[in-house]
DNA sequence: GATGAATGAGTATTCATTCAT
DNA sequence: AATGAATGAATACTCATTCAT
C-alpha cells in the first residue's frame, strides 16, 4: 500500500464526483483512502489545495491532448482529431470532467484554462481557412454542441456515442 | 417588507449559484434576505427542502413551457419554437439553471424530469414524421447541442446569442 | 371545546411524563391540545410556570388525602387508612406521581411539600401512641417501604397490589 | 490532565444528576471537564451514547455486586447480604442511582436490567425455600421496601441509615 | 381570548486543520 | 512518513417566548 498520495487523490475524486465538494468531509477521504486524516494534509496543505490538486492534474492531460490537435494543420483532420477529442473520453477520465463541471458551477469566478483558449482558437482559425464566411459562428457552434455531448457522455445520458460522432463528422464532410 | 418567504427563496438561490449550495450556510441566506436563520426553517422543512422548493419553482415554469411547445402539431413550427425556447431564456431564470446544472453535478441519482422527458419524446417524434432516416441520431444530436448552448449562455459565455440562433435555424431549415 | 387552559394542561403532563420535562417542546404541547403554540404563554407566565401548575394541582389533591387521614385519630385507624392511601391511587393520578418524581430526580433542591411533612409527623405520633419503643424508626420504615411500594405501582411494576396491600396491613395487625 | 475520557463521564454524571440529562448541554459539560466540545463526539457517538456509558459502567459494578450476593446459598445468608446491599451504597455511586432514577422517568420503555431480574429471582427462591407459604408477596415487599429505602438513601433524605438497618434485619430474624 | 409569524439565543454535532508523538 | 488526539469555529436546526393582529 505504497504511495498514499495517490491513494488520497483516487479517493477524494471518487468522493468529490459522487457528493460534491463541499459534501465531502476530509474524514471520509481519509477513510476511503485507507490513511489517517492528519496524513491528507501533510500530502496537501488544505483541503482546496487537494482540490486544486486533482483539476490540475486533469488540465495536464488535457494539454497533452489538445497539443496533439493543434500539430494538425489541414483543417479537415484537425476537426476530425477535434471531435474525436470529445468522444473518445477514456472512463477513466469521466470523474476528471464531471468535478470540472460541478466545480465550473460552484466557483462563478471561474476562467477558461488556458488549453480551452488555444483550443477554441483553433477551431476558429479552421473554420476561416475552410472559407466559411461566418466562420465565428460556425466555430462556436461547433464548440458548444460538442461540449453538451461530452456532458451527456460523461454523465451516462448517452450510451452508444459512435453513431453520433459519425453523424457529427458527416454533417462537416470529416 | 412583506412576503418574507418570497425573500428567502430569493436571496437563497442567489446565493446557492454564486457559493455553492453546501457552501451557504443558513445564516447566510438568513442576513441576505434580511430575516432571522429561525425564519428559513418555519417556512421550509430544512435546508433540502429549501432547494427542492426553488427547484420546482423553476421545473414548474418549464412545464408551461413544454406545453407551449409540445401543443404544436407542425414539425418546422414545433422545432422553431423548440429552438426558441433554449435561446429566450429570461436573465431572470439564468439563476435557476444555473442551479440546476450544480444540483445534478452533486445529486449523482438525477434523473431527468418529467418534462423534459416530454421534450425528447417530442423532438423524435418530429425527426421521425419529417421523414429522417436516422432521427433518433439526428434527435440527440440537436438535443445535446441546444443544452450546450444553453449552458454557454446562462454561464455568459456566449455573448451575443442572436446570430448563432439564426445559424442553428438555417441549418435546420427553419 | 372550551376550557383550553385544562386541554393544555392534560397534554403537558401526558407529555412530560412521557418524554421528560425539558424534552418536551411547547409547541409539541401546542399539536397535543390542539391549540396554537401562543395560546399557552397567555395561560402560563412560561413553560416552567406551568409546570408548577401541574405540580400544584397534584399538592392540592394530596392536601384532601391527608387532611383525610390525619382526622382520625385512633392509631389503627390512621395506619389502615395511611396504607390504603398509597395502594388506592386512582390512575388518572398515575401521571402525578411519575411527573413528581421526575422533578424530584431533576431539580436537586427539591424539599418535601408541607403535606408531606404533616404525614409523616402523624405517622410518627402514631407509633408512639402504640407504644413502640423505636418508634422513629418504625415510622421511616414503613413510610420508605410505602414510597418503594407506590412508585412500583405507578410504575406498573406491580400489577396487583391487592395481596400486597393485605400482607402490609397483616404484618401491622391493621 | 490525561484520560481526558474519564474526565468527560466524571462531569457529565455529575452534571446530568444536578441539572437533569436534558437540561445539561454538551457546552456545560465541556467547560466543567475543561476539554473542547468537539472532544466529546470523539470519544462518545453522541449525548444518548455518553448516557450509556455511564449507565453501563454503573451496571457492570451491579452485575459483581449481585454475583456475590447470588452465590449464597443459605436463604438467611442470602437475605443479609442483600439488605446490606442496598444499605451499602458507597456515596460515589450515589450519583449513578440518582441518574438512573432520573433516566427511569423520562424513558418510558426503560425495562428492569438483567442484574436486576437475577437478583429478584433470588430473593424469591429463598423465601420459598425458607417455607413461607406467600413467599412471591414477601419477596415483592421486601424488595419494593428495599427500593424505598435505596432511594431515600441516595436522595439525602435518610441521614442515619445503620438503625434502619439492624430494623429491617431484625424483622426478618437476618 | 386566540392566532401564527417572528425572533435570538441555544442545541447537538461536524468541520478542516494542528500538533505531539 | 504517519498517526490520532485535540481544538475552535461553524453547521443545520430547535427552543421558549413575544407581539401585532
Amino acid at each position: 500500500m505504497i504511495d498514499r498520495k495517490e491513494k488520497i487523490m483516487q479517493a477524494s475524486i471518487q468522493l468529490f464526483v459522487q457528493r460534491g465538494f463541499h459534501n465531502t468531509s476530509t474524514r471520509m477521504i481519509a477513510e476511503q483512502a485507507g490513511v489517517s486524516e492528519g496524513l491528507i494534509f501533510r500530502h496537501f496543505r488544505s483541503k482546496d489545495a487537494l482540490l486544486d490538486s486533482l483539476l490540475q492534474q486533469g488540465a495536464d492531460e488535457m494539454y497533452q491532448a489538445v497539443a496533439e490537435i493543434i500539430s494538425e494543420h489541414e483543417p479537415k483532420d484537425f476537426l476530425s482529431k477535434l471531435v474525436d477529442s470529445f468522444f473518445d473520453i477514456p472512463s477513466e477520465r469521466f470523474d476528471y470532467w464531471r468535478l470540472r463541471s460541478q466545480i465550473q458551477s460552484i466557483r462563478t469566478e471561474w476562467e477558461p484554462e488556458e488549453w480551452e483558449r488555444y483550443l477554441r482558437e483553433g477551431v476558429l482559425r479552421m473554420f476561416k481557412e475552410m472559407g466559411f464566411s461566418k466562420f465565428e459562428l460556425e466555430a462556436e457552434l461547433l464548440y458548444q454542441s460538442l461540449s453538451g455531448i461530452r456532458d451527456g457522455i460523461v454523465r451516462g445520458q448517452i450510451h452508444d456515442p459512435e453513431p453520433l460522432r459519425e453523424l457529427v463528422k458527416k454533417k462537416y464532410r470529416l
